[in-house]
DNA sequence: GACACTTATTAAACGGATTTAATAAGTAAG
DNA sequence: CTTACTTATTAAATCCGTTTAATAAGTGTC
């Protein structure tokens, strides 16, 4: 069985919006009749839809096709300690609808379980979930989460999918908001790394050649720990105060300095294309602080670009941009079709 | 055509040193006939030998077939300011040959590749180049090199292929370095940094989920920028002294602080697997201060492992993967043996 | 040493995707 | 309105690798 071709199909849809038989023969390298046969199988299962016919270019007009948005649906979570956001989108990335709930990680996963169940009822055409965690995720295994201990360990991942069928995948916090910017830029092959100076102290989310990395030990960006003047690491000198992000408004000259120092040393081990900051961390008028400064220490044409980000809107992104990646491959239609329980 | 069975069959029997038609087809999930005709093929050609039959397990014995380990021929050369080193080996990794010349970047491509063109003439066997540069590279083009202008945005790669129309691959120096220790250790997918503490100051290959990293600007591994305590970066702290490496033999309080904190950064940022240290660089009791040390700015179970490892070596075994990967691709014999009649 | 049994190899049938040919649908010129 | 030409789609033939069946080559037993 061939899901290859379909999937390929998905994603060709998905990038150029809609296409002729012709058109995504040429651009997936698959022969006319293949493209045809799958896509005559699409349309009558409703997953593709007929626009009309394009422009004649001076023969017989050829069909166009297009996704259906609404054919399958993905949710988006993400759960932070006071708040869990939910989101629901179609293929064209539409926001269908959007709550935020209180914080939920306390609870345990059951909880979670059970708020997710609601979506899953509400809308059986959703074909997938992904999960935002400020924790260690590998393979949906959460391998480091500091205050929630329900979950440690817990294979969350598994969980839910025995649970709904549906795929489910599980990322940490900074890694999908990282993939959401990668995203929302199409810099698939950039290396960017994504800065969040928080109440839980800083981190950083990792792109290296487009693949987000995890380390050895679930380490990466933890960027905290990186030495500074003296006997000094970045998390002593952003947290000399009570709350970081309130002592951030007015930086005083040693957190520039800081925030400089790990510009240039970001540049000097990798070289990254940008560094992302949010902006409920910063100032503008920091970051050009920053940026001047870490020139001192790294010649300017080698620093990336420093853009100040909301991090919300790309984390959630990246979870959509998830979700999305599963759906592209999702077989379910070959298995059997929906199987819904009523209202 | 199908290159892609043979290309299959070449890194299985590279793996396992031999096998029959029965475990190579279940090695690659393709099915016997079709590795059963290709192998034929290349027993006709001589790429591959039948070395004998196995036991009998039961059954009728089975043949056994190996890659003729001198059908092909690589030649791996670095080029340094006051060497130029060359090293050939075949299939099996075997050194055929090994010749150190005098330096002779300072005379430009035209004598680099009158001295290539010695090799290739007296064996013609040579089927891949593999070329260390002490320089940046990207696509086989010379993007950043010190002092040797003659080569400074020179496509070597094309220059040489087509020369001799054999396959080249140019690559930086601690780049093959870094690949080198990898293949030796046989670790796919690990993130390793290999560092080198030499003349033209501090500097470092970078591998990430497997990945040689290169960075926007060809400035990744640029480490004798990283900041270190007050004004100075590790570059200052380094060569304060005349030479870098005799004073690294004696290596003082701040200077061991240095590579600490190095090690300690690359660790809260990237989490690598491994740091390799050139071993002429560093006496073993220096790298346990260093190591020691850094388990005072990060956890020590997040500290990877610290090797010392012969550069050199490490170098050459990374040319000579370089240039069997472009081996297992080798097409050549596709194109001389279209017709196969009888005789 | 014939016979049953196991495994390797070869030969033939099958299937799926591609290449090629045929047909349908449209445009523009005369 | 017919004809020549262009392009899209459908149908038939082909190619290639796999699945399946058949044959060859051993091993051990009675």
């Amino acid at each position: 069985m061939k899901f290859a071709v379909r999937r390929a199909l998905r994603s060709s849809l998905l990038e150029l919006g809609s296409g002729t038989k012709a058109e995504l023969s040429e651009q997936l390298g698959i022969s006319f009749p293949t493209v045809s046969k799958v896509l005559e199988q699409m349309t009558k299962e409703g997953e593709v839809h007929l626009l009309g016919l394009d422009e004649s270019s001076g023969g017989r007009r050829a069909n166009r096709y297009a996704f259906n948005p609404n054919y399958m649906l993905g949710l988006a979570v993400y759960y932070e300690k006071d708040q869990s956001v939910y989101t629901l989108f179609n293929w064209n990335g539409d926001l269908i609808e959007r709550t935020v709930e209180d914080g939920i990680l306390q609870a345990g996963p059951e909880a979670l379980a059970s708020q997710i169940r609601n979506w899953a009822h509400r809308y059986p055409k959703i074909r997938s979930i992904a999960v935002g965690m400020p924790a260690s995720v590998r393979d949906g295994i959460i391998f480091h989460i500091p205050s929630y201990s329900a979950f440690q360990d817990f294979d969350l991942q598994a969980y839910l999918e025995e649970m709904y069928s549906i795929p489910v995948i599980v990322e940490n916090d900074m890694n999908a908001a990282v993939l959401g910017y990668q995203n929302l830029s199409h810099s698939e092959e950039a290396s960017l790394v994504y800065v969040y100076l928080g109440h839980n102290g800083p981190g950083a989310g990792l792109l290296i050649n487009g693949n987000v990395v995890r380390g050895r030990s679930f380490f990466t960006g933890e960027i905290g720990y990186v030495p500074m003047s003296g006997d000094n690491n970045l998390l002593h000198v952003l947290d000399r105060r009570d709350s970081v992000m309130s002592s951030l408004v007015e930086p005083d000259e040693e957190q520039i300095d800081a925030l400089s120092r790990l510009s240039a040393t970001l540049t000097a081990i990798l070289n990254p294309d940008a560094i992302l900051w949010c902006e409920h961390n910063l100032l503008p008028s920091t970051l050009r602080s920053i940026k001047d400064r870490a020139s001192a220490y790294v010649p300017q044409t080698h620093l990336p670009e420093m853009l100040l980000r909301p991090w919300e809107h790309d984390y959630i992104a990246g979870l959509q941009r998830l979700a999305m990646d599963m759906m592209i491959s999702d077989t379910s239609t070959f298995i059997n079709t929906t199987t819904t329980n009523g209202e």
